[in-house]
DNA sequence: TAGTATATTGTAATCGATTGCGTAAACCTA
DNA sequence: TAGGTTTACGCAATCGATTACAATATACTA
């Protein structure tokens, strides 16, 4: 309704100028206690608040950041988001969220609308395989961090967790349960995250002697029907495996119901490990293991590293690829015996 | 690295002046169809992208809206969340977001960074129980929405779901399933939406001529433990209960659990419902009972009413109250027989 | 006490885009 | 062709805060 008050009101008021105000306002040195003192009170009394939009256009920074993710309601990127809120909100920083539906169109328009509304920064776990549309994010300089799923480029830094050491971490926890015959689902390998996951799969298989077999590897998506569709896949197979590790948390679940319906018993004819941590694996009557991401410190570590960039006045460019340590959780779904667990504590320790 | 360009390095190059690049640039009429071509081409060769912070500082729009949910990383205010974005999206907005932890300090905090954020509106499913933070918002005449959580205040528009009609539902469906002492795990019902489903509960036994019993109702938090605490409690009871409706699926969680430890077979001896619809009531074996908010919706309409008050030309205020219908989600916790299933479709259609 | 150093405040430009008002040129009508 | 209308564009203020530079006032030194 009334006019918000600016710093020329307070000015007017006080026959002084508004570069006097300005100046008491922000704590300059060239300004007598005083009229400081003045002018502060006058201020509070006036209601008066600083104009972030003035301010914005002067300094050339929004004091907003950009995150884009696949999809929000995901407790995953729900979490990092979280994370990135709660380590840039005390430094004024507010995160505008865009969603892009894993859809590189979505996303590059995403990209184009962020840098329009004059983002201090873009936070990304990028749906992309390309590194085309980031350019332009470089060319104007603002900080570009990529967070879960990156692309590999020059100068650029990104936070991301070892998925390799998920992988192997997984699958050995299998391998030291006594399965022999470990399945995988794999999402699609064209993303890095994917194709480490498969890699660590692959490498601990080497490392404990067990001969790698094309046919345990299934490509699903993210969803339970998927996961249940690749299991009817894998118990047609002669011999079937005895395991799985699933890149996905939701898969792994397709999988234990649609192995139940066949009568096989979970964990000691079938072993199950799945990824991510999602709050359902632990809610479950059997409950699912899984490979934690820590997805809120890796929230708060990616807009750390923002942070650093925008902060960095130096010439040279600031590059940093944090990777965070997986953390395998042993649940029902892969836990056999006690005697196992001793095991796998060594193995893990 | 190079300076961006701005309407006045078109005009230098074009030898007019900044004022018809501009009016260029807005299809204003009175520009001819030469120049307009003229200034917007070479605008497009010379990269030229509007400046969202000066265009903001004129207008005194920014053109991003606040919306604070007590946690961003659940699947209800995610989804909330997400329907907002897909709606506001398209007409311009950016949504930046507040957590409030259900904190009434932190939430008041974040009310005043969104206004000194210089936010269009602000959408917020409040832990407040006061109306005195929102009077500034109002004072300032930027559009408020409540949804989902929200306080009776005039000349306030809100989005919820019929929460009464959610908890009577739910009972309902109980009684008709044959059970006759249901307990009822309820929230703080300080706060509205608990209030209203354990009025929802009550009714529901009245009218079924069912007496109330006031040991059979037990506030909970909304997590798995207290479900699990609660359930002990009411399992000490003479009569015990004969169902559950919790006003939490978490709770819900954590009473099947706990009845499955004292080998109580669900749904025969007890049901359960839950509220929220909550992914993992569908994904466990033993399916969960819920009511559905219709979350993505409820985004979309609160996005919806914020619109309509910015776009509200008129001296008059808008007040809209607007009211989702609730879905009953049947699923194994409360689904006894073949019959009663019958019976539940004539009670519910 | 004149002259210089220091402290404090004012002046005015700047960030980039928008827009009411004014005006020159082009066009139209009688 | 004089007078009026329309068209197309320029001028300059505005949004609110910041800041380099200038100017004044006060204090201090010799």
């Amino acid at each position: 309704m009334s006019k918000k008050t600016t710093i020329y009101d307070i000015a007017k008021k006080l026959n002084i100028t508004a570069a006097t105000v300005s100046r008491a306002l922000n704590n300059n040195p060239k300004i007598s206690q005083a009229t400081r003192e003045l002018v502060l009170s006058t201020a509070s009394k006036m209601n008066y608040e600083r104009n972030k939009l003035a301010l914005a256009l002067k300094s050339g920074k929004s004091h907003n950041i950009g995150v884009i993710v696949p999809r929000i309601d995901s407790n995953f990127f729900g979490s990092v988001i979280r994370g990135v809120e709660e380590e840039l909100n005390p430094h004024g920083y507010h995160v505008i969220i865009c969603q892009t539906h894993e859809n590189e169109t979505i996303e590059n328009e995403n990209i184009d609308t962020l840098l329009n509304a004059q983002v201090d920064g873009i936070l990304i776990s990028t749906s992309n395989t390309k590194p085309d549309p980031f350019n332009r994010v470089l060319k104007k300089n603002i900080p570009l961090v990529f967070f879960d799923r990156k692309i590999n480029m020059n100068g650029v830094s990104s936070v991301t967790i070892n998925d390799f050491e998920g992988g192997y971490l997984a699958t050995k926890h299998l391998i030291d349960q006594g399965c022999t015959r470990i399945a995988h689902f794999s999402g699609d390998r064209s993303i890095e995250i994917f194709k480490e996951r498969f890699g660590g799969y692959k490498q601990a298989l080497i490392d404990s002697g067990i001969e790698f077999n094309e046919d345990y590897v299934i490509q699903t998506k993210s969803n339970r029907e998927e996961g249940i569709k690749a299991t009817k896949k894998l118990l047609e197979l002669n011999p079937p495996p005895d395991a799985l590790f699933s890149a996905s948390d939701f898969a792994a679940l397709g999988a234990i119901q649609e192995l139940k319906s066949h009568n096989i018993t979970i964990p000691n004819e079938f072993s199950v490990v799945g990824f991510a941590n999602e709050p359902f694996t632990k809610f479950m009557e059997l409950t699912i293991s899984t490979i934690d991401q820590s997805p809120l410190e890796m929230g708060k570590m990616a807009a750390r590293v923002f942070l650093e960039q925008v902060n960095n006045t130096n010439n040279f460019k600031i590059e940093k690829k944090v990777v965070l340590v997986p953390e395998l959780i042993i649940r029902k779904s892969s836990l056999k015996t006690i005697e196992s667990n001793s095991k796998l504590k060594e193995a893990t320790s």
